[in-house]
DNA sequence: TTAAGTCTTTGAACACTGTTCACTAGTCCC
DNA sequence: GGGACTAGTGAACAGTGTTCAAAGACTTAA
């Protein structure tokens, strides 16, 4: 019988219309000012409705963070590798900062707000995520391979680190921290290009990466609702306590 | 006539009264859960009273903005400089990593909230802005000077590279979106030691910071009021444009 | 064909939010 | 005492996320 498969198809096509809906005036209005009477509106069905397909409001934006990985993956996926390892890192990482300031909602919500709902490890779009760190690694590691940066540089470390660091300038650019008349974008590279001349000098490192076994697949972002377990002082020692 | 000086202080009480309920709400409940209903019942008036002493919400949020660099200015003056100009940087930053733990909300909305009112050159509390900044480049300067760092690094251009590079360990750390069981403090310590091998090393820079006659007092953060002169390709050239 | 059952969708409400404004009440000065 | 001033209030407006009883549409069984 195709009736509950056509009601089905129904439901999936009111679900992505919400979606959509959702996606245009986040990406138009920021995250923050889409609501759900708005989305009702675009969809002519009525508020109550949304949360027929969606059990709250935070859903809907679990979904969207989805699409910010996947189109953040696609950025990346689609510089083609050179023959300079150094020029492949440095583009893959310039992509990263332009994925923040092309899709600065889409940034905010997978990398900085703290508001938002975190994602869990069992997300349906972590797959993207785990494919997005592999490519980011293997380059990494081709650069050490290459002898560019510090020899015995941990690429899952590294990459890391390169996030950590090169995650600041993409920030603060956002935020319009930096004075009038001072270029964003010189300080994203300036950072970029320091981050390099440390990686080629080496530095120590004491971060340890999630999922040893599966070691260039580290999960990020991950739930607030899994208990975290405490690890600091066990693998890692805290140098600068006080 | 002493009345019009009483009402004044009676009026400058209650101001005060505002702030410090606002303060109180904005730690303990995160700055976008303060509202003016909940600062109004605190210090018992009706939520118009409030507006009758700041002319929006925003405005009570500058002060409070004034009273989060204000914390921060002091936790870095607090650090006696020693022997070593290497470890007073690095004990001048993690005090900067240290107090975006300590006070995430105000650290949010010190260097990385979006949606918060920018805060204007002619802002009381960029003195103490300067201030900080001068102390921090100070440190660097001594590093250069020591020929820890490489000869010819400029230290506030070296300061905001600092900055840019080790606010995101604090962010992410903030925005819990390492995997869990990841220790964020071993992210910002790495993060540091690499900063530290990138000057160590030296690595070419483009940024320019804003008030070159006062160049050791860069002016941050800045108004959106204020047209923002685009000088990428100017005096910087981008090295990483497509 | 009709009755029963299921499930989607709605209108109205609740408890919030920032902000505005006519009005009250108290103080000050002449 | 009367007029001027003003701090403070209550009520309202327009918005928010969310809930729930009721209605409606549709499917299924008799």
């Amino acid at each position: 019988m195709g009736i509950r498969e056509r009601q089905d198809r129904e439901r999936q096509a009111v679900r992505q219309a919400i979606l959509e809906a959702a996606r245009d005036l986040f990406i138009t209005e920021g995250y923050r000012n889409v609501s759900i009477r708005k989305i009702a509106e675009r969809i002519e069905y009525s508020p109550a409705a949304i949360y027929s397909y969606f059990p709250s409001k935070d859903d809907i934006f679990f979904a969207l963070a989805e699409e910010g990985f996947r189109r953040l993956d696609l950025k990346i996926r689609d510089l083609v590798a050179g023959d300079d390892p150094l020029e492949d890192v440095r583009r893959c990482w310039w992509a990263y900062y332009e994925f923040s300031k092309e899709h600065r909602e889409f940034f905010e919500l997978m990398f900085v707000d703290r508001s938002v709902p975190q994602i869990t490890d069992q997300w349906p779009g972590m797959a993207v995520v785990h494919d997005m760190l592999a490519v980011a690694a293997e380059r990494i590691q081709r650069c050490v391979d290459a002898g560019i940066f510090a020899p015995g540089t941990d690429a899952v470390v590294a990459l890391h680190l390169v996030w950590g660091a090169f995650t600041g300038p993409a920030v603060i650019g956002n935020a319009c921290r930096l004075a009038p008349g001072e270029d964003p974008d010189a300080l994203a590279r300036d950072v970029l290009e320091l981050i390099i001349a440390g990686l080629k000098a080496g530095s120590p490192t004491t971060f340890i990466p999630c999922s040893p076994q599966t070691s260039d697949i580290p999960c990020l972002p991950h739930t607030s609702e899994s208990v975290r377990p405490v690890v600091t002082g066990v693998r890692g020692v805290d140098i600068h306590d006080t």
